[in-house]
DNA sequence: TGACATAGTGTCTTTAAGCCACTAACGTTC
DNA sequence: GAACGTTAGTGGCTTAAAGACACTATGTCA
């Protein structure tokens, strides 16, 4: 006799089956004092405790409702933020990575911008800290596999910036041409030529001038904003 | 007192946890008969039994040491063959999407070329089926968010088509150029300038003569095979 | 042998990026 | 208050790659 699909839940418990964890981990990138960082936190429990690591953690199965409310509780959380570009990475598995057993993390890209940061200085204790992304390799030893997850997100990022507005989402509301070609040469690692930038910029759209000016000790130079969509745009027809 | 890393996971037991359900889905094009198509099977059991929906399943914590390992695995089951392109997707999870609870299926992308879909014919009994990835929203109502899986593939291959050569792994050892363009435009919807077109492949080295022609009923055309490495080249510097 | 069909090429145009020198507009200095 | 330093912003040529499209090449078949 076949059982109905109701009957089959009823009798059905995830705990009877071998499965493995699952979480969320988070790669939260700014640009600051000139230099790419990413937060990280130093565990305060087993495993790994002690290690510096990755935010993240498990999914709240009762408060998350998909994966992306997952990332994005925690990473207002981590940022007390909540206007950022938040995209999903790359899921990591395996039965080595982690030592309770076969484990699968689901990782998130996110930026957040400049201003942001400082809001969040204040609160930085010993346990949380944005580290330039250049030196996470010598001077910490990430926990878990989080090193390979973390080159994961800058590739993913420093690809992004060929062809997208991506780093726009690391600039505060008002920004200078400058400033904006300042974020792409820092992500990029190399220098950007001033004519070919701003003429992608504007053919593209996606910015417009505040009417405002930024002063200093030589020529002002005009402030813009990012227009709706401008956040994401595509230069290339990809 | 403090319990170190080696007690704390004596008594770590995962059952103990509310976790999610974490399986694999298998997206498997090929092209045939002029036709992008995807695999489907029809579920034998609960849930959703009697309903069509991607090839997967769960995670074997003993046979597989990874995720790839797992997509791997299936993706053999199903096709039998084992030189293909594998790439994963993205993950999926939610409460809702799987009725036996909060669940995430980690999505894979596979390429197989057209000879091996035929050894696979025989075995396609009513179970599993290739169909063109364009009418399955149409002629079936997939399981799960398997549709919206589907969509994400085929949405990435579209994409990918325009600056890498991925849809090589679609075509048999030995291939036109004509072939090979018409793969891409059948990814694409959309014809493809031949002079460009051929530039492009040259340009890049991805491929080498053979030696041989196929003849048909007008001028003969050179065979390729495809360099090592040619398989996953990118056009752009991305 | 000539019609046909598909393979493959020549070459001009268009588009986007690179290059680099130029002009513009401020504060600072004497 | 004029010359200078510094950064903002532009003009215009060169180069690289894609698009357009007509052209030639080489087979089969009637």
């Amino acid at each position: 006799m076949t059982q109905s699909e109701r009957e089959f839940l009823k009798d059905y418990n995830i705990h009877d089956y071998d499965v493995p964890l699952t979480s969320v981990d988070m790669v939260i990138f700014t640009v600051w004092e000139g230099e790419l960082q990413v937060l990280l936190v130093k565990r305060g429990q087993h495993p790994a405790m002690g290690q510096w690591a990755l935010p993240g953690g498990f999914i709240d199965l009762k408060r998350d409702k998909t994966l992306g409310d997952a990332a994005y509780r925690k990473l207002k959380e981590k940022t007390g933020v909540d206007t950022h570009y938040l995209e999903q990475l790359e899921s990591f598995g395996s039965a080595e990575r982690d030592p309770r057993g076969w484990s699968v993390s689901v990782a998130y890209l996110a930026l957040v911008n400049s201003e942001n940061i400082k809001l969040f200085g204040d609160v930085s204790s010993e346990e949380v800290r944005w580290v330039p992304v250049s030196k996470v390799r010598d001077r910490y030893k990430l926990a878990f596999d989080h090193q390979q997850i973390v080159d994961r997100a800058w590739a993913r990022l420093k690809n992004k910036v060929q062809y997208t507005s991506l780093p726009i989402n690391l600039l505060p509301a008002e920004f200078t041409l400058t400033d904006l070609q300042k974020i792409f040469e820092i992500i990029l690692g190399e220098a950007v030529e001033k004519k070919s930038f701003r003429r992608r910029i504007n053919d593209a759209g996606i910015i417009e001038e505040t009417g405002g000016m930024r002063t200093g000790s030589n020529r002002p130079a005009k402030l813009f904003r990012v227009k709706k969509g401008g956040e994401a745009h595509f230069f290339r027809a990809i």
